[in-house]
DNA sequence: GACTTTCTCCGACGATTGTAGTAGAGTTAC
DNA sequence: GTAACTCTACTACAATCGTCGGAGAAAGTC
């Protein structure tokens, strides 16, 4: 249940992005930055989710000066890992394995991707021969 | 906003899931795998959902004999991209990079799954060498 | 001190999602 | 052929999500 939380939809996780981004805004200032995004929505709407997100406790807010100060009181890794497993248990019958192998396969890398990539899996696969 | 339609939701994506892994079938079908899994659900809630996914066009049906017979509309690869594009674009700022080295990190892969992601790998690096 | 701007609070509204009941049409079984 | 069952259509309802407006407090402006 307390994971339930975590259920972000698409808006409400755009709002969280730009604090993830930018450290603490107050309503203005998130809303700037999602407009030089090209993102067009109302001041009472930005307060909206931010407000949301706080009743969700991704986000902590603090009044010190004139405004709210908001602030992420989450991690991104940590919503990240939960959505991937959602996805994965949701579409690929909660086997990490299937989806490397396809977003290795239907993406494109750099270089330096490429590079860190067989540095990982050598050290998989030479963890998983000392086994 | 063709793509718009492959927004499901998490229950819907049982009820599709059902038709993936089953192939076509009625309704009562689809309960009756449901119910296999451990999920409690109404007769009428299935069918509600299969109306939901044919209106989504995901799913579509024929009625040879005396109930309909539900079957997907596109294929669970399909989905399994367009969700792995918003998800990314959500948290990972569009790049594929950082998501797959993150499941490298903490997911585990069996012996198989490491031989094949080492081929993969090798492949993608030999293409860059040539380019 | 009156006027303007800026903030927050609260309420709202339409769409979507998860869930299901009821009513009636069709089919089966004696 | 009537009673029992099965199927679909329609309706509903609460929760969530995306979106915002209005009211009033607070602050800055002249």
């Amino acid at each position: 249940m307390a994971d339930r939380q975590y259920e972000l939809g698409a808006a409400e996780l755009e709002v969280l992005s730009v604090l993830w981004d930018h450290g603490s805004c107050t309503v203005r200032q998130v809303l700037e930055h999602l407009q030089q995004k090209g993102r067009r929505l109302a001041y009472t709407t930005v307060l909206t989710f931010l407000t949301r997100l706080e009743q969700k406790g991704v986000v902590v807010s603090d009044k010190t000066g004139i405004a709210y100060v908001y602030r992420t009181a989450v991690t991104r890794d940590r919503i990240r890992r939960s959505r991937l497993k959602a996805l994965v248990s949701q579409l690929y019958d909660g086997a990490a394995g299937p989806l490397v192998l396809q977003l290795i396969k239907t993406q494109k890398f750099s270089p330096e991707e490429i590079e860190t990539l067989q540095e990982l899996i050598k050290q998989l696969d030479s963890k998983r021969k000392k086994e």
